[in-house]
DNA sequence: AGGTACATGTAAGCTGTTACATGATTTT
DNA sequence: AAAATCATGTAACAGCTTACATGTACCT
């Protein structure tokens, strides 16, 4: 499974960032809807990177702020980039607490229940709008085929929440009522 | 994030069964679309839960292998699970080599982008066959939901990598042309 | 004056993975 | 007879998360 050091290096390898940065396209960009880190581990795997040469601190202008380390790919980076991408890919990790509530969503109270599924249903929807918003701008062939996967899945998943929540919740109810 | 403790909980509310028995769940079973565990975090979850009273083993029928340990899960265990059930869930996950590999689609081979692609086509097909062989047979609200809702973003990323495969591939082979 | 966003980094701890170690039973 | 499946468990390691620690700059 890749590791954070090449995500970063994903990252950089389209354009010059600062830890600060790449943490930000892991929480809004592109990228966030299959890959995540925290500056818990990107900090540690920019130092890393920095040691081995894959990428380097750039001097950073006058006008920016002085903390701010600005790093950029190497081609020895690039290489090391292309390797992973070259490999054959893990199989997919979706850990999903949302779908093992719903599981046993019978049992569970209808009010949480209701909630947890308008709450999805809600984060759904922005990103389906999101998605579609970035959809005419311009961008590489694989960012967009990306883009278009996600918004296949988020879609489908919207109209799936959106046609059987009353199923799922009227058993939970029904459930409630023996129970009573 | 719901961790292997309340997994095997999870599994083991809904019927008894041994360490083996439970990975095989994560492997296969209803609940291996979204979470998933091997041998060396369920057995010393199954430990730790046996210790706090979670579940009792089941004394072995003679007839069974005698290495064998059944474990049911006690009225505390089921206490637990529904605590964990009923609180606010965490953002699902998905980590993807295969999503993050199609964002650098354009400048991987031809060859290797052709295949990745192919492959996890072949995945999703037999998904898609196993969940609709399991529609019609008998299961509880949350299942048959949670069933379904896999099958349809199953079904659309299916849709839309045969689809779309040969446009990301051509600008692959593009890119490739243009570096002769 | 206060809140938010920018900005970096470390340390401890938790979790989970991988490799190792072992062996019985069933199927081919 | 070999291979696959059943079956459990530990130890070392890798990886990531959380909490902590610190401070600046901009916006209202």
């Amino acid at each position: 499974m890749i590791d954070v050091k090449t995500l970063c290096l994903g990252v950089l390898s389209r354009d010059d960032a600062s830890g600060y940065e790449i943490r930000k396209e892991f929480e809004d960009g592109p990228l966030s809807h299959f890959s995540d880190a925290g500056f818990g581990s990107i900090y540690p795997a920019l130092k890393k990177l920095l040691e081995d040469g894959h990428i380097i601190m750039l001097p950073q202008g006058g006008d920016s702020r002085p903390d701010k380390k600005v790093y950029r790919i190497t081609p020895a980076g690039r290489h090391v980039l292309y390797q992973a991408l070259t490999r054959q890919p893990a199989q997919d990790k979706l850990r999903s607490d949302l779908m093992f509530m719903l599981f046993f969503g019978h049992m569970l109270p209808p009010r949480h229940l209701d909630r947890i599924l308008g709450d999805r249903i809600d984060h759904l929807q922005r990103a389906v709008e999101t998605l579609e918003r970035s959809a005419d701008r311009p961008g590489n062939a694989g960012e967009k085929f990306v883009d278009g996967l996600s918004l296949a899945t988020y879609k489908a998943a919207l109209t799936y929440l959106e046609e059987h929540r009353h199923e799922l919740v009227g058993a939970a109810l029904m459930e409630n009522k023996v129970a009573e």
